[in-house]
DNA sequence: TCAATTCCCTAGTAAACTGGTAGAGATTTA
DNA sequence: TAAATCTCTACCAGTTTACTAGGGAATTGA
């Protein structure tokens, strides 16, 4: 029913890639810290991630990951799905229902609720909330 | 991310009794029977549906489970949280995560959009709603 | 070309969780 | 008192989770 601590882990890199917003690739190792991630941890995340298409690399001295899309083209639903698995509420359903179990619709409905948020959700929009949540801080310290 | 299949069996035993709307008891057995749950199993998650304040029992010859409250005025939400813990997308607030983090703000968003599903729909609703399946069954056999 | 730096890959692992099972005990009723 | 039924505690095997370990491969600067 929750978020994995490696799902939020994914969720946390990409979103601090998005931050920066740099055309030049992070360390594993500044993620980590900033994030406050296990390193090793991390690495795998990362490349994980790498694989389903989200990031790119480069390795050697200057090395580190880079967003391959966009920010405002990366959602948080699909972020989550590929490391944590589909985001359904219930699996397939189980074997042997009776044909008018009411469950199966009470589940899609379920779903379709919770990807309104997570699949209309992209990193840009949560950076831009970082600025205002940050903005509006700033203006309450003013007066 | 998903309900535990003992939250299915929790939910799909409480429906059997309110599809019943009898005021004698159910025994475990037959609603093992009838939902093809490891009657075991069942066992443990009635006893705690009841100590949960869902259900009532009597034990001896005529004995078994009911609802003690009207069926709409259990909602599935309810009985998920009962079983499977706190309906929520992330645990509480990973440690040392920064004051402008937008993360707990998405799972709170993601939360309410899941509970106005879950727990606005009763088991009452479920009947209902199965008993509008099986008429227009019913009817496009008829035709 | 060497060595430092960084990502990449495979494996292992302790602890918790899941989905049960086993068996004896307590209550109720016939 | 016996049969039926719920109740309670304990156990358990398999999987998942959240890591850690350690070496290999690419890149770059000197």
């Amino acid at each position: 029913m929750d978020v994995s601590v490696k799902g939020e882990y994914a969720l946390r890199a990409v979103f601090d890639l998005a931050c920066r917003n740099a055309p030049e690739p992070t360390k594993i190792a500044k993620i980590a810290e900033r994030q406050k991630i296990p390193q090793k941890f991390l690495e795998l995340i990362l490349s994980q991630l790498k694989q389903s298409g989200f990031l790119g690399s480069k390795r050697g001295v200057e090395g580190g990951y880079f967003l391959v899309r966009p920010a405002d083209q990366i959602t948080v639903g699909a972020v989550l799905r590929v490391i944590d698995g589909p985001v359904q509420l219930s699996r397939k359903p189980i074997e042997n229902e009776s044909p008018d179990s009411p469950f199966p619709e009470l589940w899609t409905r379920a779903e379709r609720a919770l990807s309104s948020v997570i699949d209309r959700t992209t990193f840009a929009d949560l950076v831009e909330r970082r600025q205002q949540k940050r903005a509006r801080r700033v203006v309450n310290w003013e007066i």
